[in-house]
DNA sequence: AAGGCTGCCTGCTTGC
DNA sequence: TGCAAGCAGGCAGCCT
């Protein structure tokens, strides 16, 4: 579940590698790893080879290479299970299922491997158009995500005001990439616990002091598990290496259902919510009724 | 506007 | 032992 630490450690690891590199060659084994490219994977493949790639960027969960004078970006998500690796040419990983070969001014020849057990996450060729900041351009397909907690520009007292006007209730506003994006169903989990908070709390029902506490502690807990390399269980994470994190050795929450509460000692729950799991202590986080004052 | 639900996916785990 | 159901969930799109 590649959320915003996990993108970003993909993004950092990739930087020096992809960074002024050719692309020599493009080998497209699953299609439907392209479904959202505009035009199919051999318009993928024929516009991407011979492109020269810049430093890569993300907002969010989404990650983009800009092809050099092009107007365009080569954009990734992982979805679920995506990976995307740096190695010697000629290796393969499992799941591979696009294939591109680089050829670096000082690095040499390097390949890429988007690998990707369950075909959730894509990459497409996408126009980049500007936010209306200076110099600042996005995809096209990333024109509707918030900015994410880590981005300079994300601003606090705006998301404050903004989620205090929803009314919907505060996990489903944070999983909405729309009001702020990069976090999922992990950092949700973590960020509401951290800030006892139960996820069904009305957003309507927050004070401003809780707004501002929880936006507080979303920012922690991402910049608290990407300088541990991101969260790993298994084989689904891993770095532009295929190196695991070590944050789910640090999480109070999330997958930790039956063992006790780090403050309270009373055990974590699991309950259904939004087709996915909700991990929280119910004695720590209450819904509080009462005044938004 | 908000939200419920489905489809997209595979591999591992659980249950009969 | 073997098979099938259940489970993990990000996102788009449809519908109410």
């Amino acid at each position: 579940m590649p959320e915003l630490p996990e993108v970003e450690v993909v993004r950092s690891g990739l930087e020096p590698a992809v960074t002024g590199a050719r692309v020599a060659g493009v080998e497209v084994l699953e299609p439907r790893s392209l479904r959202r490219h505009a035009h199919g994977a051999d318009d993928f493949a024929a516009r991407l080879e011979g492109a020269v790639l810049e430093r890569p960027e993300r907002r969010g969960k989404f990650l983009w290479v800009p092809l050099a004078a092009s107007g365009t970006a080569l954009l990734v998500h992982l979805g679920m299970s995506g990976q995307v690796l740096v190695r010697e040419p000629g290796v393969d990983d499992r799941q591979t299922r696009v294939r591109i070969d680089l050829e670096h001014p000082e690095h040499g020849p390097l390949r890429l491997n988007f690998a990707d057990q369950r075909i959730f996450g894509w990459m497409a060729l996408d126009p980049l158009a500007p936010t209306g900041l200076p110099d600042e351009r996005v995809p096209a397909l990333v024109a509707h995500i918030a900015r994410d907690p880590l981005d300079p520009h994300f601003d606090d007292h705006d998301f404050i005001t903004r989620i205090r006007a929803r009314s919907t209730t505060v996990k489903r506003a944070l999983l909405d990439q729309t009001m702020v994006s990069g976090i999922g169903n992990i950092y949700a989990d973590e960020a509401l616990w951290a800030a006892r908070i139960h996820f069904d709390q009305p957003t309507r029902t927050l004070s401003a002091v809780k707004a501002r506490q929880l936006i507080a502690e979303v920012r922690r807990v991402l910049t608290r598990a990407l300088a541990e390399g991101g969260t790993s269980f298994d084989a689904q994470y891993v770095n532009v290496n295929g190196a695991s994190g070590y944050f789910s050795h640090s999480l109070n929450a999330y997958g930790q259902q039956g063992r006790p509460c780090a403050r309270c000692g009373r055990p974590i729950v699991r309950v259904k919510f939004m087709n996915r799991g909700a991990h929280y202590c119910a004695s720590c986080q209450r819904i509080r009724g009462g005044s938004a004052a």
